[in-house]
DNA sequence: TTATTTCTTTGTCAAAAAGACAATAATAGA
DNA sequence: TCTATTATTGTCTTTTTGACAAAGAAATAA
């Protein structure tokens, strides 16, 4: 029994939720499948499926079974990949997930050059804040602040991702610059969310956190707005250092200086990591990807990669 | 193709370093394997291996992919054992890796009991310090103290791992009592080596922490050798507490009091921990091994899991 | 250097597995 | 109750794999 089509039979069952629909993306006779996954199931002596002629439901072991197999699947196809891409050329679909705010300041301006130095790469580029699990979705690389990665996920440290308070010239005048970072409790606002939760201003006096966040004006994902309501003077607002370039440059935004500095979490190491997972480095099109990100994008600082 | 077969006889023969023997184990002349991997390597389009008449070579990406291949193998084989025993009677061979010592003290007297409970399992127990990477190594269920379980593996905290140290009355009465951990300097020590290296005595004085490790006597990973010397009054050792309960039953061993307590690591949390893949927890056997370790041994005293 | 032994591969045929297609059975919806 | 849709089963064809013998290649021993 050929179990591997077996199981690429079944997994596409479970997928479309019918025999009929998957034997057609095999373009195979739906008896086929049938044949294949009844072997299957007599096979590893258990039901995998409950067939009834107009629905097909997955038993809670089928179910069970499908995920393991799936994992397995995936895996399978990205070994093959890495053997069949040794020694060639960099070629083929590319996908690249990123934080919002990192890919359209810094990652899209720079893929311009990537694209003209490896034209037979076809990038799939999603911008998202969401961690995506490497490996299980299909991504080859992503960029994400502070992640922690398990043992088959290379990390490598691109840059700081140090929050610092900032305000428009207009706001400062009208509501006064903050000294302290107790004062700020009278200020405003603008707050960014991430997907675990909206990033409060917090600050450590004396050993001790306290949480000086004001009160709110506004709260977004969305980086880019959040900045256009600050550049309006709607209030102070936390974003990463390296979003702020063009603010600082036309002076739109400025650094506020307190007695005691301002953070976002009280993990001290923030920093913004290039992903992927280590056995994909071989395959040319991911190795010259995550070569050429980290040639752009990291700051040589002695710092180790980790 | 079947590639399934074929990673087989491919995986079978990087092991075996030859086809005629891998094709032994088969049961199947070696022409067929030559077949296989012939058209494996074709349809990934790169050489598996080096062949000459006397010895088979693997190449650099040959034993790149067995590697990956050989996961897959394990996971696949795994999970058709789930479904397999889904709903089936505890039975088979469960593999049971121990820590040493307390293998030796505390859970080979136990499985007499679980031998009667469930007299189809055959029980297969290795004892060892090193620790074993569970899926990858063919282990069920480990026993390790102070692991850092990855997100597939579930880790379940039996017991408290504390190191404390003790000596003979013999011994305290020849060197005297020491008060102070600072004072053990002047003693003598036997020293537990983990695979990570030799314990040192370690002591937190004023926040600042201190190695007030006595010069040694003996080093060994042999915990009950050390005891053995203790007991007879040649140093001071430092051993978990589950260890010591017959020592201090017949009063050859006394826990020392000193004005700070001793350590050996700077981690506050060392416990002895079960560990089993989670997914395996749905295979009968694995099931009641880890309910029936759970049950011996766990102290409820109101601390989650992990 | 030559002969021999030991392996892998190749040729050829047999066996087994999977696909194709038509017919049948079963069920949800009208 | 009838109809349309869908999975299964029967039968034949095609493809894939195994079996066995023979050939070819390379390392060891003489």
């Amino acid at each position: 029994m050929d179990q591997l089509r077996a199981l690429r039979y079944f997994s596409k069952v479970v997928e479309a939720g019918s025999f009929t629909r998957a034997a057609e993306e095999f373009s195979v006779p739906p008896s086929s499948l049938s044949r294949r996954i009844a072997d299957l199931e007599k096979d590893l002596g258990a039901n995998l499926l409950k067939r009834s002629t107009r629905v097909v439901q997955v038993t809670e072991i089928g179910q069970l079974y499908y995920r393991q197999v799936q994992d397995i699947l995936v895996q399978l196809e990205q070994s093959d990949e890495t053997v069949r891409s040794y020694q060639a050329k960099p070629i083929g679909q590319l996908r690249i997930s990123s934080m919002v705010g990192f890919g359209e300041r810094l990652l899209l301006p720079v893929l311009d050059e990537f694209k003209e130095r490896h034209p037979e790469i076809v990038l799939d580029i999603s911008l998202s804040d969401e961690l995506s699990t490497l490996g299980r979705d299909e991504v080859d690389v992503a960029i994400r602040g502070g992640y922690a990665p398990n043992e088959r996920v290379q990390a490598i440290r691109l840059m700081d991702n140090e929050f610092i308070p900032v305000a428009a010239p207009a706001y400062l005048d009208r509501m006064g610059t903050p000294q302290k970072a107790t004062e700020l409790r009278d200020h405003l606002g603008l707050f960014f969310r991430t997907p675990n939760g909206p990033t409060p201003w917090l600050c450590e006096i004396d050993g001790q956190w306290h949480d000086v966040s004001a009160p709110a004006v506004a709260v977004s994902n969305t980086g880019r707005w959040l900045a256009e309501l600050a550049v309006r003077g709607e209030g102070i607002m936390m974003a990463p250092r390296w979003s702020l370039q063009e603010y600082f440059k036309r002076e739109e935004l400025i650094e506020l200086q307190l007695d005691h500095p301002l953070r976002i979490t009280q993990n001290p190491d923030l920093g913004v990591f290039l992903l992927y997972q280590k056995q994909r480095y071989l395959v040319p099109k991911v190795k010259v990807a995550v070569d050429f990100l980290v040639a752009r994008f990291k700051e040589e600082k002695g710092v180790l990669a980790y």
